[in-house]
Order: structure tokens, then sequence, then C-alpha cells
DNA sequence: TTTTTAATTAACATATTGTTAATTGTTTAT
DNA sequence: ATAAACAATTAACAATATGTTAATTAAAAA
């Protein structure tokens, strides 16, 4: 029964994939930590021989929705086709679907964004849609004359992870199961900012206590790390406790 | 260059418009107010007269989105159309795109809520599209046979709208521009289960300092209305602040 | 004049924050 | 071995905010 309505020329989505890197600043101390996004450089030709709209441009991976096949599991397959990662936090976050943002028709994007920690994008990799794949720092990424509305969708993207960031336990995606307070920290700075986080007497003192970590403990002894510091610090892992905020009422609610 | 890529049958949106409704229990007294979604049931034809798809079913307003056109304007677009309603805040929530949610091939669905305080729902008429229009308590609306999944957009709609309420001024667009503390409450009440709205002491101390509020004056005096108590009470209206929280910090930023 | 009732305000114990200063537990340099 | 360095805590205390129960206020209605 197809064709009964007016039809958008193609139903696509698209993946602005995050992360967070860390950079060794010397032995026992926390490292530099920067937010960055995966990009992939678009090919000459596509599956068919033909040249490919935007080629040579940095844009973010993604591509057709199939039919039979929702635009969320086309994330996930475009993903793990386009770079070789699977496996991730995916979420949509919108939809792009103004008149002649893609030259080629009436083309729809749905917008995700993941979070991944940075071992799971070791294995990214080149394949035939993608001639380059490299993480840019935010900053390196606006610079860059990228396809289609890309750029809006990836500050967009930004503005979600923000969001997510101070109103859900979406920070657990960024870092490993077990973590030390100072990851957390870090990983929480890369994207806010607050003197409550940036305070280290404030953050430690209230980190603990938040409801959705809870330290390790292994054989009834704390369990600690000194991966970042001399003194052992006490290892976290976040539980399934779901916060809810209010503006009109401060405290937490269990 | 259409048709290079496989597409969808249809590119629609809905619209879920919610309203609280306010029931006069007494003189001086606040009003009963329950939240309500307006369904329109879908005529036996459509505009060429041939059987409507779902037809007589009870189902959100909407309809196929035009070429040079993004969802979110057919949203608005539709709902004029369909319900005589204009001018309310719109906002995309989802894309509902699984395969088989319409009988009729790949459509896909773009997901909005709506809010409108009660007046603004008076405008609301029968039309072409819609053999009658009502407001059903949410209790009610989930015991219909709703048309396709609107059921559960209707299910994810009152998700956001909670979340929204909780998290954002959402409470404005159900109040008129002035209100009295017990209004705002009521509104409140009637989506979000929090001991700091319904004991009044806690609401009636917190409310005044909230920063997204201001008590409204006259000629250098408090503005006051009796219309729900003998002893006058204070107007407030919202101001343009957005507030801010999170879970690593209880205190709203200024 | 008294009663009634919503809208406040008061009062007080408890809990949470902001801030600055002190401690602790290890490694590394003397 | 001793001391210096330094991240990771703890402590201490004043300033705010919250939970709760009780009192006050203002106008209408009996």
């Amino acid at each position: 029964m197809k064709n009964q309505f007016i039809t958008p020329d193609g139903y696509t989505s698209d993946i602005a994939v995050f992360t967070i890197t860390s950079e060794k600043v010397g032995e026992y101390k926390p490292p530099k930590k920067e937010l960055k996004i995966m990009l992939i450089k678009r090919s000459e030709l596509d599956h068919e021989g033909n040249p490919n709209m935007e080629a040579g441009k940095w844009a973010l991976p993604g591509g057709f929705v199939r039919p039979y096949e929702t635009a969320f599991q086309a994330a996930e397959r475009r993903l793990a086709e386009e770079t070789g990662v699977d496996g991730l936090k995916i979420k949509h976050f919108g939809v792009y679907d103004s008149p002649g943002r893609d030259q080629r028709g009436w083309i729809i994007s749905n917008a995700h964004y993941v979070i991944a920690n940075e071992a799971a994008l070791r294995s990214r990799k080149k394949t035939y849609d993608a001639s380059e794949i490299e993480l840019f720092s935010l900053e390196e990424a606006v610079e860059l004359d990228l396809a289609f509305d890309h750029r809006t969708i990836i500050d967009d993207a930004l503005w979600f992870i923000k969001k997510d960031m101070a109103l859900t336990t979406l920070a657990k995606h960024f870092l490993p199961d077990e973590f030390v307070l100072s990851e957390l920290q870090g990983v929480l700075l890369t994207v806010l900012d607050d003197s409550s986080i940036s305070t280290d007497a404030a953050f430690f003192r209230k980190a603990p206590t938040l409801p959705f970590i809870k330290a390790v403990s292994e054989n009834g002894k704390h369990k600690k790390s000194n991966r970042y510091s001399k003194t052992p610090a006490q290892l976290y892992r976040f539980n399934d406790f779901q916060p809810i905020v209010s503006v009109y009422r401060n405290k937490l609610k269990g």
C-alpha cells in the first residue's frame, strides 16, 4: 500500500558518539579528562559506486533506516557497520526534518547520542563508509566543515548530555564499573560547571551519601585503589537507583 | 531525486493535548482540579471520500506532514485544522516508528504534547476529520479502544509531562498569567505526588522564595485576589528564570 | 458577635551546604 | 630512617533549608 501519501525521500538515523579521554599527567595523579566526539570522514563513493553526497566531509556516523526496522535499531546497526563499535548506551534525542537540510531531497534524520567509555572505542575501525574515523574535542569539532546540519545536531546533543549528566546517572556510562570519587568528579567536570562538584571538600563529603552510588567492599573490607593517588582511595559503583529531582523541592527523593 | 532510497509510506505528527479542568466545589474554595486529555473520534471518511483507517475510534489529533514542512509545523497546523485550537505550547517528545504500528504500511509518527489552560480549549470544535472531540480524564482515556499505538503515546506523553512539570516551569502553561499559590499547588498536585507540595505549611513557605515566580504588585501595593478564599491571597506570575537542578547538588542554582 | 475557613506566619528541631582548616596514608627524595 | 609531597579524606562551624506542629489573620456568613 505504498505511495498513498506524500512521503519523505529518505529516513535516516545519525549518531553522536561521545567519550571522555584520559590523558596521563603523572604517576599517582588524576588524569586530565576531555570530552570528545567520534566523527567519520564520508567516503568518496557509496555502496553502488556512485559519488557520495557530501563526500570527504566529516560527519556523524549514520545511515538509512530499513523497512521493518526502527530508527533506534538502525542507529545500533549503523554504528556497528560504520565504526565497528557495538553494545553502547544509545539514546534518541531528536528529529531533524527541516526542508533543505539535505540536498538529496526530503530526508529525515533521527538523532541519537551514545556515551562510551574510552575502552569501548578502542575497537573503532575504518570501514567502507568511513574513510577515516577520529575523536575530536568539541572545540575542534565545531571548527570543521561538517556535512549536512550535523553541526546543529552536535550542539543539541551536547545540550542533552549536559542535561542528562546533571539529572540522571549518565556519568555511569563514561566510567569503568568500579571507580574512585576523583574519577567521577573528573567526568562531571568535563561537562558540568558547578562549584559543589569542583570544590573537593564539598564533593568528597557529599558524594558518598549519593543514593545511586555505593562503596565497594571485598570480603568485609573496603575495597580501595591506588590508581590515581598514593593514598588508597575507596572504590564505588553505581547501583540501579534512579534519582528524582524537582524545582519545587530541593531534596532528592528516595 | 526521489525514490533513490527506500522510504517510509507516510510521515505524520500526532498531538496529545492536555489541560487541567477546574470544578467549582463552593464559594471561596479552591476548585477540584483534574488532568484531562483531548481526543477526537476519527471520521468515517477521509478527504477523498474513502473509508478512513481506524474510523470511529478515539485518537490523538494529528495527520500527515507535508513536504516543505517540519513535523513540528504539521503538529501546529493539524491541531488548528482538526480541533480549532491554536497558539499553545507544543513540545516534540518522541518518534513512533515500530514496524506494524499502522496497518497502512511504514508510517512514522512524531509525537508532541501540548499544554493548554482550560480557557484555551473553549475554542475547540468538531471538524471534517473529527466527528467528535472531547476531554477525557486519564483513567477514562486508557479504557477507550484507541486507534493505532496512541495508548502508548499517551502513556509516554504523561511521563514527559510529569518529568517536565517537576524540572521546568511547565506549570505556567496550565495557569492564567496571574495566579494564587493554591492554584499553583492544585496544578502541581494533579500531576506530581510530593509531600512538600501537598503540605500547606511547607508549600506556602517555600513557594514565595522560588526564583521563577514573583509576587504581583499594583501601584506599590501587593495585588491580591479573593477568587478562592475570603482572605485575600497574593497573586503571582512566572518570570523567565529557567531553574537548573542536579542530582549532584540539591540547591537550586541561580 | 461569633464561627468558619483559606491563607499565611511562627517556632523549633533536624538536616544540608559553603568554607576553611586539619589529618591520613602512601611514595619519593633526602 | 626521616622528611617532604600530595591526593584523599575528615573536622568544625556558621549559614541555610526542610519537616512538622501550632498559632494568626482576614473576610464572609451565621
